[in-house]
DNA sequence: ATTTAATCCTACCTAAGTGGTAGGATTTAC
DNA sequence: GTAAATCCTACCACTTAGGTAGGATTAAAT
C-alpha cells in the first residue's frame, strides 16, 4: 500500500474543511464525528497539515481549523506528500538527490521512474476542488462508465 | 512504498532469465550471484513465480529455471501482482468484490479509483521485453529527456 | 550405485512501520 | 475563572518487510 491511513485521512480532513469551514473555524471534534474517525488520531495528522502551511488554526474556545487557501489551489500531490513523506512506488528511485548505486546499469530503474512519473503526474493534476466537487471525469477519466451518461 | 523488494526482485529475476536463459535452464545460484542478491531470499520469491506459472523448472543437477513464454507475452502488471498480491495504492478500494461500506457517499473514493486505474494501465502496457531491451520511450514516455536525442 | 548439484519446503527471526491511545499543558472566548 | 479548544510528548500492540536456517527431495553425471 502506497498511501496509508495518514494520507487518506489527511485528504478526508481537507475535503471536510473545504465543505464545512466556509466561514470561520471548524473544530477537530466536529470533523472526527462527521467523518467517523478517531479524534485523537486525526489530531496527529492535522498537526502535520497545519505545520506544513496547509491550514490556519485558532486555539482556545470556539477555535479550530480552516483552509489557508482556496480549494482549487491545493493539488492532491502536495497534500499527500506532506503526510506520507514520499509517494514513490519503490524505495530504489532517487530521493533527495541520493540515487541507487546500481542505477547506471539497472534495467528495471526506468520502469520504476516511469511509474513514479505517472503517479505524480496524475496526483498533481487534480485539485482539492476537484475532489470536493466530485469531478468524476477528471478523477476517473477514461475509466469512468458514468461520465458519458 | 507500494512495491516491496519481493516485487522488485521478482522483476529482476524475470529480466535476468529473459537475458540469460535463452537455451536451457539457469540456476538460482547464478542469478543471485549476477544480481548480487541473497539466494535464500530469492528462493522464496522465485517459488511464487514458479507456482504462478511464469516459469518452468527442472530439479536436480544441472537444473534451474527458464521462462515459460516469450518475454513479450508477460506484462509487468501480472508479474508484480503475483508476488505483491495487490498493487492497489490504498486499501479502501474494492478488492475481490468487497467494497468499503462508505463507498456510496465517499468523496475521495473516485480519486483512489482513478489512481489505481492509472497505475494498472501503465503497468499493463509494458512487457518484460520492453524492460529487458531497455525501451526507454515506452517506460519513461514524456518524462524521458534522452528519448529525443 | 553413489555423489553432487540443484530445487523444494517449513519454520523462524529481527527491525521497522502502521494505526492508533493516553494524559496533560497551553491558549482564548465567554 | 471556567469551558472548550489546540498543542505536545509518550507509549503501545500488531502487522509487514526482509530476510536466515536447515533439511528433504530430485535428477544428472560419474
Amino acid at each position: 500500500m502506497m498511501v496509508s491511513t495518514k494520507g487518506r485521512y489527511a485528504l478526508t480532513v481537507m475535503v471536510d474543511l473545504a465543505k464545512n469551514a466556509v466561514d470561520g473555524y471548524v473544530s477537530l471534534a466536529d470533523i472526527a464525528e462527521r467523518e467517523n474517525l478517531s479524534m485523537k488520531y486525526l489530531e496527529s495528522i492535522i498537526s502535520m497539515l497545519n505545520k506544513g502551511g496547509m491550514l490556519e488554526s485558532l486555539r482556545g474556545k470556539n477555535g479550530g481549523y480552516k483552509l489557508a487557501r482556496d480549494p482549487s489551489e491545493y493539488t492532491i500531490n502536495e497534500i499527500l506528500l506532506l503526510t506520507e513523506g514520499t509517494l514513490a512506488p519503490v524505495n530504489c528511485i532517487m530521493q533527495e538527490g541520493v540515487e541507487c548505486e546500481k542505477a547506471a546499469t539497472c534495467s528495471t530503474l526506468p520502469l520504476w521512474a516511469g511509474l513514479d512519473g505517472v503517479i505524480e503526474n496524475y496526483l498533481s493534476g487534480i485539485t482539492l476542488e476537484d475532489v470536493m466537487s466530485g469531478n468524476r471525469k477528471k478523477m476517473l477519466g477514461e475509466y469512468c462508465q458514468k461520465c458519458d451518461s
